[in-house]
DNA sequence: GGACTGGAAGTAAAT
DNA sequence: AGATTTACTTCCAGT
């Protein structure tokens, strides 16, 4: 297992792995590791979900928890911490993870650990997970390059990267890394945004550490590069590399885990408690610093070559500014490179948001863009594509806009006159929840053409920008400092504990959150992600893509003539229109005709197949995409037939549509929580949809029309994370009056994701706004065990539920509910209909009836929630789908016969 | 000269 | 098992 350095270890072990770093260490935090360990065998099979560790409970972890699994109170100044920072829901929601979610083996504890960076770089879950399952006993510190267990040199890095180069896989917890960016910063409870005014940096622009081509580890070994970084010799991973036989044979992966959390299933949920349980405990614990300096260093190490001015900030609140015009360039090229627990370097600097990470939702977390207050929105979306640069290569500039500019980002309803920092970082784009994309991080773009002022920090892993939101600029930011740095799939996947694949896994999103204090100490965090970004360079010449139709629904007998716009289309452009279940099975598959004669190749002149059932009585959405050949297909468009009976009803369901912006399938397919296909309008607000115009008492109250579902519910399923209610945030253990029930539902949410809410208390209790008064106040939706929790409430969604609990959500459309737990619905077979069949002569295989989820009106229908929601929206084949199903299941599909 | 871009060669992985 | 295809990564050259 593992040891645990104390300060003596500490500094010897980084002596004798740096050995020509005059070193120095100032250790000011007290700790007592005897008493931090783990009391459990981490693989000890006998832990049960009651061991499961949440990530909030990381952070928000009661000390009094006597679970010899859990956290044994070392320090005092620890606890009394703890008690301080944590507190109202953030303890009650411990507890409620630790009675019922922990994941099996997962334990958490305050001491010191020393990990492999690429653990670290892994969110800094994995080290936590790997204790828990033995994968690998190894020395707890580890200098990259020193220790064999390091898939990679981080001392030998991109010359081309900045800080989001292969450097940033141990930024978070080197200072030296980053020394303008805050990796997070433990401040004092009252610390909110905005902070702008108390940043003391250099110019964003002239720090080494942020430019391109000038970061710390490429002067730290100039000409120098990892063996898989030299031609010819790339990424040969020596031992974990994962291959797509071990997507399909998950088995097949030691310690399958994912890296992010994957909504799927419940051992993923054990692995992102895990992650969060690591991660937020680093954040947790600098996040004390702030109120318990004695828990941080005030200053890290001295190098021979550097030392870091550390400038305490508002009088010795634990937040340290560092500046930014250290000279790091210094560093000798033999110059050992090893890293700094993240856990110190996170009090070092300041940024835009001084709101302790602690304090903030991980970035996993589902997150509404708008409350009834604010909206934060995209108003430029950036270009499709983006060709994303490896750490050797030069940077590929800012993602633009397909007008020629940037991005721009707005938060409506702001009237504070304080600016607020705006956090971008790159997201997934996949039908999961968004999630920090492993395989890329956003890469801070600087020089004469970026206008915006922008300041890096890594929260878990993820490096993210934050730029500043100021009233002056009616809060808008032109986002023209965002690049997009590609990681090596070889080193990303060879991290312990990562499942995802790289290949094919080339699409990201640009996501944006902005964390807004509210008077009391809370602050609301709102999140909107952009477009799916395209990043590698095949897709953007090659793929074609559909950029708009001229309708989006049309009858059941179709006939009529669709006009795509887009780019890449040619001769031999098909357009395939298909249906996937809830599940992700695809059931029917028609090629549309297309009007060759007419079609250009930014123009496809489509035929509408009709639908395989020309007798439906309800909306149906499906897909369709364009391919050019074997494996160049566009992302897939959304459609929707109208049953003949229905044609003319009231929007949505026959709002046309100027614009369809791909969907993802998953999306597009879950939206409504199995029914068919309704129209889909994504959290996102790339999804064009009326619907998406919601109204301002889209909340709690809003909710009275809200459909009811069964508990049984797919707790596991990534639509419940897609969005949550707004998540309102108190450090104070106060809940954020003002707010309906204390928080409020995110708009902006995809219909079948909005306004999520887990009735937990008793049968009898409504669903309705929820005071705090009437209960200990927030609800709160965790994504790692894809529960919402409400403070009090100790029933997490994903356990057994009983019966008297209640999801409600409210999408609009109808839902049905379902006493009793759905299965896992399998349509094996596809129906391929050939082109020019004449309506209704269609082979049709209905799906089973509770396959899909009817409109209103159509009598009472089972809820089908699928558990294992691992539809792929954009993969091209389905195979992936399958591997994906493996990996986030990682034990034959639950409910799978 | 450096940043940005587009293209493509070479290699690994998948088929 | 070997051949082919595809995707990934790195490098080069032009702007």
């Amino acid at each position: 297992m593992s040891s645990y350095y104390n300060e003596t270890d500490l500094e010897e072990e980084l002596s004798r792995v740096c050995p020509d770093e005059d070193l120095e260490f100032d250790y000011l935090f007290e700790y007592d590791p005897p008493c931090s360990e783990f009391a459990g065998d981490q693989d000890d099979p006998s832990l049960g979900p009651d061991k499961v560790l949440s990530p909030e409970s990381e952070q928000a972890f009661p000390l009094e928890e006597a679970s010899p699994y859990t956290i044994k109170s070392c320090s005092p100044s620890y606890r009394q911490h703890t008690s301080e920072v944590l507190s109202g829901y953030e303890n009650q929601e411990a507890r409620n993870y630790l009675d019922n979610t922990r994941p099996a083996g997962l334990a958490l504890s305050p001491r010191i650990e020393i990990t492999p960076s690429r653990e670290h770089y892994n969110h800094g879950r994995d080290s936590l997970q790997n204790h828990h399952l033995n994968i690998s006993p190894r020395p707890t510190l580890t200098v990259p390059g020193h220790d064999s267990l390091a898939y990679r040199e981080p001392q030998c890095l991109s010359p081309a990267s900045s800080n989001s180069s292969a450097s940033w896989h141990s930024e978070s917890y080197s200072p030296w890394a980053s020394p303008c960016v805050s990796p997070s910063s433990g401040q004092n409870a009252g610390d909110l945004c905005p902070r702008l005014q108390s940043i003391h940096t250099g110019s964003p622009r002239t720090s080494p550490g942020t430019s391109p081509r000038t970061s710390l580890t490429e002067d730290g070994c100039p000409g120098q590069r990892s063996p898989s970084s030299r031609p010819g010799s790339r990424s040969t991973s020596p031992q974990g590399k994962r291959t797509y036989d071990m997507y399909r044979n998950p088995g097949l992966i030691p310690g399958h885990r994912s890296r992010s959390p994957s909504p799927h299933s419940g051992h993923e949920d054990h692995n992102i408690g895990a992650h969060y349980t690591h991660s937020s405990l680093s954040d947790g614990m600098n996040g004390f610093g702030g109120a318990q300096p004695g828990l941080v260093p005030t200053k890290i190490v001295k190098t021979s070559n550097q030392v870091y001015t550390l400038y305490p900030e508002n009088h010795g609140d634990g937040n340290y500014l560092v500046s930014c015009d250290q000279d790091i360039k210094t560093k000798s090229a033999a110059e050992p490179y090893f890293v700094i627990p993240q856990i110190w370097s996170k009090p070092l600097v300041s940024s835009i948001c001084s709101i302790p990470v602690a304090s903030l939702p991980p970035l996993e977390w589902p997150i509404p863009s708008h409350t009834d207050q604010y909206d934060l929105h995209i108003e430029v979306q950036p270009k499709p594509h983006h060709r994303a640069h490896y750490e050797t290569e030069g940077s590929r500039g800012a993602v633009k806009a397909p007008t020629g500019g940037h991005p721009v980002v707005q938060l409506r309803g702001y009237r504070g006159k304080d600016p607020l920092g705006l956090q971008i970082f790159i997201g997934t784009a996949d039908e999961r929840i968004l999630k920090p994309h492993a395989f890329y991080q956003v890469h801070r773009i600087t020089g004469k053409t970026v206008t915006t002022t922008s300041y890096e920090k890594i929260i878990n892993g993820t490096k993210v920008l934050e730029i500043p939101l100021e009233p002056k600029n009616n809060m808008k930011a032109i986002i023209d400092c965002a690049g997009i740095l590609k990681l090596r799939n070889a080193d990303i996947e060879l991290r312990k504990g990562e499942t995802d694949v790289g290949r094919k896994n080339t699409r990201v999103r640009l996501v944006f959150r902005v964390h807004i204090p509210q008077p009391g100490g809370q602050h609301v965090s709102l999140q909107v992600a952009s477009h799916p970004i395209e990043c590698s360079q095949r897709s953007a010449h090659e793929l074609p893509m559909v950029e708009k139709q001229d309708m989006d629904s049309c009858s059941v007998l179709g006939g009529q003539q669709m006009i795509l716009t887009g780019q890449n289309f040619s001769s031999d452009s098909k357009v395939i229109f298909m249906e996937k279940t809830q599940d992700g099975q695809q059931i029917w598959e028609m090629e549309a005709t297309v009007d060759k004669d007419k079609s250009q190749p930014s123009m496809l002149f489509v035929e509408l197949p009709s639908y395989r059932d020309t007798s439906l009585c309800h909306p149906v959405k499906v897909n369709f995409y364009v391919i050019n050949g074997k494996r160049k297909r566009s992302q897939p468009q959304h459609f929707t037939y109208m049953p003949l009976a229905c044609k003319n009803a009231a929007p949505p369901f026959c709002a046309p549509s100027i614009k369809t912006e791909p969907l993802d399938e998953y999306e597009a397919e879950h939206l409504g929580f199995g029914m068919p296909q309704i129209l889909g309008s994504p959290s996102h607000s790339y999804y064009h949809n009326p619907r998406n115009v919601l109204h301002p008492d889209n909340g709690l109250l809003g909710m009275a029309s809200c459909q009811r579902l069964s508990s049984s519910l797919p707790t596991q399923d990534a639509r419940f994370q897609q969005q949550s209610p707004a998540i309102v945030y108190s450090r104070g253990g106060k809940s954020l009056s003002g707010s309906p029930g204390v928080w409020q539902t995110g708009g902006m949410m995809p219909d079948a994701h909005r306004s999520v809410l887990v009735h937990t208390g008793s049968p009898a209790q409504s669903v309705g706004p929820i005071s705090a008064g009437q209960h200990p106040s927030i609800i709160q939706f965790s994504p790692t065990n894809h529960h919402l929790l409400r403070t009090g409430d100790t029933q997490p969604l994903a356990a057994p539920q009983p019966d008297n609990q209640q999801v409600i959500y409210c999408d609009g459309y109808s839902t049905a509910t379902s006493p009793t737990h759905t299965h896992q619905q399998h349509y094996p077979t596809v129906i391929q209909q050939q082109p020019y069949v004449q309506k209704g002569q269609q082979k049709v295989r209905p799906p089973p009836e509770t396959g899909q989820m009817e409109a209103p009106g159509d009598g009472p229908r089972r809820v089908t929630v699928k558990e294992e929601n691992l539809d792929q929206a954009y993969l091209d084949d389905g195979e992936l789908n399958e591997i994906i199903r493996k990996d986030l299941t990682g034990v034959p599909a639950r409910g799978q016969t």
